[in-house]
DNA sequence: AATAGTACTTGGCCATACATAGTACTTTAT
DNA sequence: ATAAAGTACTATGTATGGCCAAGTACTATT
C-alpha cells in the first residue's frame, strides 16, 4: 500500500472520461491525445491508451478511420458514435457527482462534529 | 461496457481518500464512516468498507480499539496513526492534482481549437 | 428458546491501468 | 542497397480495489 498504487487506482474511469471528451471534439489519433493529456499534466503511456481506444471501439463508442500519414505508418484517426456521446454525457455526470461527494467529505472541517 | 461499471471503476482509490479523511477528524466505527458516505451521496456497502480498513489497518495507516457498545456486539473505533496522516497529505495532493488535470480536458472547448 | 438487529469477516469475481515485448510501415543514413 | 531510427499500432500477463454473497458472533426483544 503506497501512495503511487493509490494514484494508478485514483486514474481508472477518469482516463476513459478524459479520452472520449477529447475525442468529442474532433477527429484525433493516439499521438494528439497523448499530447494533449501530457499538457494537462495527465501522463499516459502507449500501453494504457491503445487497448482503451480498441475497448472503447468495440464497445460501438467510437469508430475510426485509416489516415495515411507523410512520416510514417497510416493512423487511426477516431470520432464518437451516437451511442458514444450518449455514454460521454452520463460519465460526465458520474464524474461530477463524485467530485461533488468528495468535496462535501473533505471540505467538512473537524468543527462542525 | 455500461456505465455503471465505469462509476464503479472510478471510485476506486476515491473511497480509501474519503474514508481517511472522515478518520482524520476523529475516532469513528463502520457504521459512523456509512452515514457520512451516504449522506454525502457515496453509498458504500460493508463488503467495500471492511476490507478497506482492513488493508489500512495492516499497512499500519490506521489502529484501532474495541468499544463496548449497549445495542450489539462491541465496535473498532478508528483513528489515524502518524503515518496514516502522512499517507492522507499524499492523497489530497494526488486528489488535487487530478481534479485539476481532468478540468483543464473537460473545460476545453472546441473553439480552442 | 427463537427471532431480529448490529457489527464484523471471508472468498471469489471482474475490469482497468500498466509493464513489456513485438509487428509493421516509412524515412534517413551510410 | 542495406541498416538504423522513428512512428503507429498490437498482444500478453500482472496487480489492485470495489463489489457480491454468504457466514460468524454478540446483544436485545418476544
Amino acid at each position: 500500500m503506497n501512495l503511487e498504487n493509490t494514484q494508478v487506482q485514483m486514474r481508472k474511469g477518469i482516463l476513459e472520461y478524459c479520452i472520449l471528451h477529447i475525442i468529442s471534439r474532433g477527429e484525433v489519433y493516439a499521438s494528439d491525445m497523448i499530447d494533449e493529456l501530457t499538457e494537462a499534466k495527465m501522463i499516459v503511456v502507449e500501453g494504457t491508451l491503445y487497448p482503451l481506444l480498441t475497448r472503447l471501439k468495440n464497445a460501438g463508442l467510437l469508430e475510426y478511420k485509416w489516415v495515411e500519414s507523410k512520416s510514417g505508418p497510416p493512423r487511426k484517426y477516431y470520432t464518437l458514435t451516437q451511442e458514444g456521446a450518449g455514454f460521454l454525457n452520463g460519465l460526465t455526470e458520474t464524474w461530477n457527482d463524485l467530485v461533488q461527494s468528495t468535496e462535501m467529505i473533505t471540505n467538512r472541517s473537524k468543527a462542525t462534529f
